[in-house]
DNA sequence: CGGATTTACATGTATATGCAATTAATATTC
DNA sequence: GAATATTAATTGCATATACATGTAAATCCG
């Protein structure tokens, strides 16, 4: 009977109404919280190739292509060839740079939403048992 | 410096690896889990609005009115005009209530690896945590 | 009754996402 | 060194998703 809650479909409906709730809490900056993950993501790694961006965002090669087309054309990064000529190089702009630190407190502010909602301790066993599916 | 983690990113990787892990186990059946999930409403509601509909999913009405549109071309909703011309009505069709029942058990399948994974304990923790996002 | 407003969907536009197939460049092997 | 295989990225195709806008039908009110 119980059976009948989806784990999947809860989690997909979970994340889509977080991220709702990270988009307001950027609103203003620019960039959704898929964008904002992703400068994130350079920021703490410096340039990554293409291949080496989508595994540390869990996204497939072409996803994560695309989705750097976009930040690309906001000028938050730049791509350059690497020494191998078929990889290309994903980096940071001063204009990134910016919108990641423009962001991080508004960031923040979401994020203490959450464990506001969760307590700390919730909060923490989320992201553990997120971090185990 | 400190929480370099953030929930919406773990909890949205998490959702894409589960929707994987969902999508595989009812391979075959010719409707990925979002699919899925769309015939299990109309199976425990009866016949929706598009509106009831995307109230049920938490979608957008835009968004059920594509996804509909998606499996009605599979032939497993059929849509109707409504005594209200405006709305239009979804039902399963009975094709639709044959892949229901041939995916239950693929579906209950998946359910299971989520269970073993986090414990039976662990898997309603997150139910609730998901639930109080 | 008839115009104004509200309601229900559909469409336009844009991002996010993944798989399959393609293209270009590097590496391997004979 | 040339043929082959592998690798990196892109492109084609399809679904999922939301917001803003358009359209048609129903309702409200003077």
């Amino acid at each position: 009977m119980s059976e009948s809650l989806c784990f999947c479909t809860t989690l997909r409906e979970a994340a889509r109404r977080l991220t709702s709730v990270y988009d307001e809490a950027l609103s203003g900056l620019g960039v959704n919280v898929a964008q904002f993950g992703l400068l994130r993501i350079l920021d703490r790694s410096g340039p990554l190739t293409m291949t080496e961006f989508a595994t540390a965002a869990e996204l497939d090669r072409s996803t994560i292509g695309r989705n750097v087309r976009v930040i690309e054309r906001l000028g938050l990064v730049a791509l350059e060839a690497g020494k191998d000529r078929r990889e290309s190089v994903v980096s940071l702009t001063r204009s990134g740079h910016k919108v990641l630190a423009r962001g991080v407190p508004l960031w923040e502010k979401a994020q203490r939403i959450v464990e506001v909602k969760l307590g700390v301790a919730g909060a923490e066993n989320l992201r553990n048992a997120l971090r185990a599916l």
